[in-house]
DNA sequence: GCGGATAGTATCGCAAAGCGATACGGTCGT
DNA sequence: ACGACCGTATCGCTTTGCGATACTATCCGC
């Protein structure tokens, strides 16, 4: 309820994570995280009634689960209102992550490098199947909207980095990424037509970048750049953010496109 | 092994984690954060055997529990070598974290003032027992060293920050932290006598801000002031920090401190 | 190429440990 | 004052996760 639009992330229904294996036993762990990721959907506290429907488990389930996540401090009581919130633990994990993957230490210099050569918001973002999230993020001299919204996570289809990612993967492949999304319009302008995607992706494939004018957030340009593996696969993309109330497409493209892609050139070939 | 100093987190043993309660009947599901945590103290990929080792279960136990986590998206097998990393899932709940949290979204709109108006990096860190973590960054245009590093912790007794907050703490309370402190030089100018700590927490009392230099990143210089909750008691600090290549402390609190002091006082009394 | 060490995977039976049901006390709102 | 709902507590059944042990692949140094 006390939420500021501004901290809100910018997807109403959050691509959902996807079941994984087909392997369905049902490990304890796993419902503490069910716990946990009840949250992804909440815009509040969350009591244990509420937890428990989100999660699809019992009421006494949830108390249980609750007790510990609470002692471990994953999980806190709302310090005003009844309900709980997430832990401050769950950022030593998040750092833990940022820390030790090697994906992302091997970007950052060279994304540090693309933030001073820009002067524009930078960010890496990696996939997880059929969305990007946003792993690293070096703001602009405007903080603008939101914080360090690291975490947050867009859908392949309709942003930037995604069709640069896109671009990157065999054809069947990518044509199966977009069946499987849920082509939501987040704003006025966004794609929803596979055709017109899968024709945005082919000029990407083609120019090595692409470039997307608010297709989630109004207001904003993003040029996004694949960030390749070893093998030669996409795992995400070096993004940059501006203002339309600054740049138009072709300036922004031409300004900025050379400086991405050789940022990320050095990466892939290096 | 392969990670640049940029992302090492400053501390090098973290301060560990508080037991909590007395209770010390087993969770299985406390067990599946005692391997994610195993990678607190690791500085590469883990094993089985390693995280076995860190985490002081059997190797069967991590066995199962890692293939959980695995198939959630919480562990991941390391792209090159052999051992396993955290999973890009944990950015999801520390957004989770973010976004819902009052205290968080109540400093926010403040905390980006306050950036705009000093042009040095700000933060926000909240308070866990003995430690402060950095719930919010705002960076200053050199992105300087390491990236939006929220999650990272530090001591409570040789930060700006810390001090800040010991500064609203009854007399003893603000004792018994340093005591159960490990007080340990991170640099050479680390401030590791008690008596010496609790004069300086009792200068930041009377000022109400406190100042650092190079309590633990050499070259930097911090600045503190505690932020309260409701009750007056203090949960946070926010930081203004700057390179001591361009401040010395005088004309530092001089230019800041009023700057920060009304931010908080913003907060707490508003 | 061989042998040992260490990696990850698989299997299986026992008992520990978590879940479900139910019940209690406190605090709102009407 | 009443009812709805939140959080907490208790308790027995059986599900479920753990420990021991064994198997295979890979990577060392010799």
């Amino acid at each position: 309820m006390r939420m500021t639009d501004i901290t809100r992330p910018v997807l109403p229904p959050l691509p959902v994570p996807a079941p994984q294996d087909d392997a369905l036993f049902v490990d304890s762990i796993a419902r503490g995280f069910q716990v946990l990721s009840a949250f992804h959907g909440a815009s509040g506290p969350l009591s244990l009634g509420e937890i428990a429907a989100l999660s699809g488990l019992t009421k006494s389930a949830v108390q249980r689960i609750v007790h510990t996540l609470r002692q471990q401090g994953y999980l806190r009581r709302d310090p005003a209102d009844r309900g709980y919130l997430p832990g401050l633990r769950l950022l030593d994990h998040a750092l833990d992550y940022q820390r030790l993957n090697p994906e992302i230490a091997r970007v950052l210099p060279v994304l540090m490098e693309l933030r001073a050569a820009t002067g524009e918001r930078v960010d890496l973002s990696l996939r997880d199947d059929l969305r990007l999230v946003y792993a690293l993020r070096f703001q602009s001299k405007r903080g603008f909207y939101a914080a360090s919204l690291i975490g947050t996570s867009v859908p392949l289809y309709c942003t930037a980095g995604g069709r640069a990612v896109l671009s990157r993967l065999p054809e069947d492949e990518a044509a199966s990424v977009i069946a499987r999304s849920s082509l939501i319009p987040y704003s006025s302008r966004t794609l929803t037509d596979p055709a017109a995607i899968m024709a945005r992706v082919a000029e990407a494939r083609e120019a090595g970048f692409a470039i997307a004018e608010e297709q989630i957030v109004a207001g904003e340009i993003a040029l996004g750049v694949p960030v390749l593996d070893e093998a030669g696969r996409p795992i995400g993309a070096i993004h940059v953010a501006g203002s339309l109330a600054e740049w138009d497409a072709d300036s922004f493209a031409r300004n900025f496109a050379p400086l991405a892609m050789t940022a990320a050139g050095s990466l892939n070939r290096g």
